[in-house]
DNA sequence: CCGATCTGGATGCAGATGCATTCATCTTGA
DNA sequence: TCAAGATGAATGCATCTGCATCCAGATCGG
C-alpha cells in the first residue's frame, strides 16, 4: 500500500474522501448558515475551549488541536473576541504567549448551534450510511487517514 | 440513522471525515508545492477536460462535475487560461455561453502533476491503510456519503 | 413579433487563507 | 551576564472564496 504506485482502491479511497467531505460539508455549512449561524470553524475552536481545563487555551495549543496554520488561528481568534466569543489575556508564565478563554457569549453560542449541527450531522451523513455499522467502520478507516505518523 | 439526533458513531465518522481529508489534503498539497506544481484544483478542472469529448466543456458541465459555485469556475478557468493551460471560445450552439477546451500546455502539465501526485495519494493515504480491502470498503462507505439524493 | 422572464457567465466587494516578515520574549551557551 | 538563536504571536500583502449583482443571449406567452 506504500508504493509510489496506489492501487486503484487507494485512489477511489482518495476521490471519495475529498468528495464526501466536500458534499457533507457544504450540506451543513448551508444548513448553519440558514439557521443565521457562523461557520464551523468558530464551532470548532469554541468546543475546544470548552473542553479545555478552565475553559482556556493558548493559541498554540488551539493551533495544534485544530491543525491550523498559526496565522489562520491568530486571525480566528481575532474573529471570535470581535464577536464577544472569547476574551485574550496575558499569560502568566510566558510573556510572549496569551491565553484565550471562551466567554458566555461563546459558551451560549455552542448551544445554540449543537442543536443545529447535530440535525445536519445527522441529515447528511447519518442518514447516508444504513447503520451504525458502517459508520464504525468508516470512522475506524478514516482514524486511521489521520493519525500521526 | 436519520433521526435529528445522530448516533456517537455517526458524529465520530464526520469528525473523521473532516480531519482525515484536511490531514490528507494538506499533506499532498505541500508535496505537490514542493514540486513547484499548482494546487489540486487545477489538476481536477485539466482532468476533466481531458476526459471529455473534444477536450473541452462548457463551465456550466465543469461547475456541475467539480461541484464547485459557478463564479469560482469562472474564476478558476481564469487562472488556469492566463497560464495558458485551457483556452475560452465561443459556443456555437448558445451565444451565452462558451467552450473551455484544454491546450497542449495544460494536457502537458497534467503528466507532470499526476507522478507526483500519485506517490503523494500512495504515501498519505494508502501507507495509513492496511490493505486493499480496507481501500476499497472506505471508497465504498464514501461513496454513499457522496451520492447525490 | 416582441416584451417579460430565465439562464450562462462575469465582476465588484467583502471575508478568509497562504506566505513571509516582524516584534517581543524566552532560552542557551560561552 | 549577555549576545545569539529559538519561539509565540501579529501583520502586510497577494490570492482565493463567498455573495450579490449585472449583462447578454435564450425562451416563452400573448
Amino acid at each position: 500500500m506504500s508504493a509510489t504506485e496506489p492501487s486503484e482502491a487507494v485512489v477511489n479511497a482518495w476521490v471519495g474522501l475529498m468528495r464526501a467531505q466536500q458534499v457533507a460539508l457544504q450540506a451543513i455549512e448551508a444548513d448553519l448558515k440558514q439557521a443565521g449561524l457562523p461557520p464551523l470553524g468558530w464551532y470548532d475552536a469554541l468546543l475546544e475551549l470548552r473542553r479545555a481545563e478552565g475553559g482556556a487555551l493558548r493559541p498554540l495549543e488551539l493551533q495544534q488541536r485544530l491543525l491550523l496554520a498559526q496565522h489562520n488561528v491568530s486571525r480566528l481568534i481575532d474573529r471570535l473576541e470581535e464577536a464577544g466569543h472569547v476574551h485574550r489575556s496575558p499569560c502568566s508564565s510566558d510573556g510572549r504567549g496569551q491565553m484565550v478563554s471562551i466567554t458566555e457569549s461563546g459558551r451560549a453560542l455552542l448551544d445554540r448551534m449543537w442543536p443545529i449541527y447535530r440535525a445536519a450531522i445527522a441529515a447528511h451523513v447519518g442518514a447516508r450510511l444504513d447503520n451504525d455499522a458502517d459508520a464504525t467502520t468508516l470512522a475506524r478507516l478514516l482514524g486511521q487517514l489521520a493519525a500521526r505518523g
